[in-house]
DNA sequence: CATAGCCTGATTGTCGGACACTACGACTGT
DNA sequence: ACAGTCGTAGTGTCCGACAATCAGGCTATG
């Protein structure tokens, strides 16, 4: 495995014109680096380097691929950043997939840079929710209800602790989504529920009682799933986000920019 | 701009032991390279460095940061990697700002490894296609309808081309959303609805009666965007993507893996 | 004046070697 | 068996170098 790459394409470029109608792609050069790179990712992809599996050192591979260890360095921070290596000493080098929560954290912070409306959070999120709670119901064991149950306690005990009840708000919704079991809806709202309930602080101002209401909704969308009723559970949920949204629209955010400080997510 | 980061941390390492509940968290160490990354990606997004602007050369930024070339060069592999700066050719370095495309391909590598299955896409397409159309119907100029219709033709005239209808299938879904212009259901919905779309051949042949099923779908949801009657787009974009179902349920495909070669993906 | 072609310098990709510091494994003593 | 010590290999960072090359300016041409 990894053989050599050298003399190649050393440092080349795209050049030249196109006659007529030749299909002419914009002809991507691969730098030693990027080869690095890209051979490694592969043999992860492919599976013949398995998670958790550690990869040689940098001379080594250096040595491997016919390169100097500058290059090889290179490409690893490539892979790091793209998650497929994992670095918990410089010493330790081993594969990895990109995990989930990594995917979530550079959406929510592209969400952020975009400054994504108010409106546009609580547009998915209307039917995100409904959707998890209906696939809790179907899905979720007795432990994860019990758990639930002692999140949503936990809620109700933080009375008035806005910080506190913004996490558990959040990991309320997470953890029904989580207990639906499927594994793209998680990933797909995970990172806009984060930045929608963010802004719960927002709405409480102006709107007090909102604190009492969302106890109340997420009390009942805990007793359907408890109930194994989806319809209830599903209508709850639409019935809590569109709460959300009256709270949004007293606060006159709806058009907002759901940002919260941007620059805090340094990876 | 740019001060100097040397003799902050030349190689430190996490060490030394936890008496007791004393909130110790893992220490992340800032390597030089890595405080490179941090520190442009910091002024990207605080914004006094703007999408378009090029950026010193290497020798320049090493001087300013007080740190050799291949420290910085490691560094912008990082950012590179984020998307944070583009470099059109080796020369030029500029700042950019992350694009939804390269989320896009990134959650869709990381569905394809976590080998999602058909019922998952399906469970979330179900939603988050009948609200684009929702939207759509809103939101759509009538060039843009044009531009659908355009789509939709050339579907129509693709009889058979098994390739080109799946192209023109997930192209047709894709501007529907766009002209809903919900950003946030864009970048959810791209990289799941891309890989459902993508299970049409294998769906297609048990279920031959596929290809004019989904050509009276699109023109339906098709009409009633134009017709501005957003709960018929609703409604047939539902029935679509239901449609969907029934042949991969034909297919015995449910909980099958929705995976087109993971590594088909370097990038 | 605008455009096309050419030239030169500055910059990049890659290389090789070097050094301090530390994490890991082996060794030792109890 | 365990804790403490030690050596070494490997990492992070630095320095210096070279060929290939692109960017921007210059020139010639219409």
């Amino acid at each position: 495995m990894l053989d050599r790459i050298r003399d190649v394409n050393p440092c080349g470029h795209k050049k030249g014109t196109a006659p007529l109608s030749l299909h002419a792609e914009p002809l991507k050069v691969n730098y030693a680096y990027q080869q690095i790179a890209d051979r490694i990712q592969e043999q992860i992809l492919e599976g013949s380097l398995k998670p958790g599996e550690k990869l040689p050192g940098e001379m080594e591979l250096a040595q491997m691929f016919g390169v100097t260890r500058s290059t090889v360095r290179e490409g690893l921070r490539q892979l790091e950043q793209d998650g497929f290596v994992f670095r918990p000493s410089p010493r330790r080098l081993e594969v990895r997939l990109p995990a989930a929560d990594q995917l979530s954290s550079r959406a929510g912070r592209a969400m952020a840079l975009m400054k994504v409306t108010f409106r546009e959070l609580w547009q998915v999120t209307m039917e995100t929710e409904p959707l998890a709670a209906k696939l809790a119901v179907q899905r979720a064991t007795e432990a994860e209800i019990a758990e639930l149950q002692c999140i949503h306690d936990q809620l109700v005990a933080a009375k008035g602790d806005l910080d506190r009840t913004v996490q558990l708000d959040t990991q309320f919704h997470s953890a029904i989504a989580e207990y639906g079991k499927n594994r793209v809806l998680n990933l797909a709202r995970e990172p806009i529920a984060l930045l929608l309930f963010q802004g719960f602080p927002q709405i409480v101002q102006p709107v007090p009682q909102s604190y009492a209401r969302q106890i109340t909704a997420h009390g009942n969308i805990l007793n359907a799933i408890r109930d194994r009723d989806a319809d209830q559970a599903s209508l709850w949920a639409r019935k809590h986000i569109q709460d959300f949204w009256r709270g949004v629209c007293i606060a006159g955010l709806e058009d907002a920019p759901a940002i919260k400080n941007p620059k805090s997510l340094t990876t």
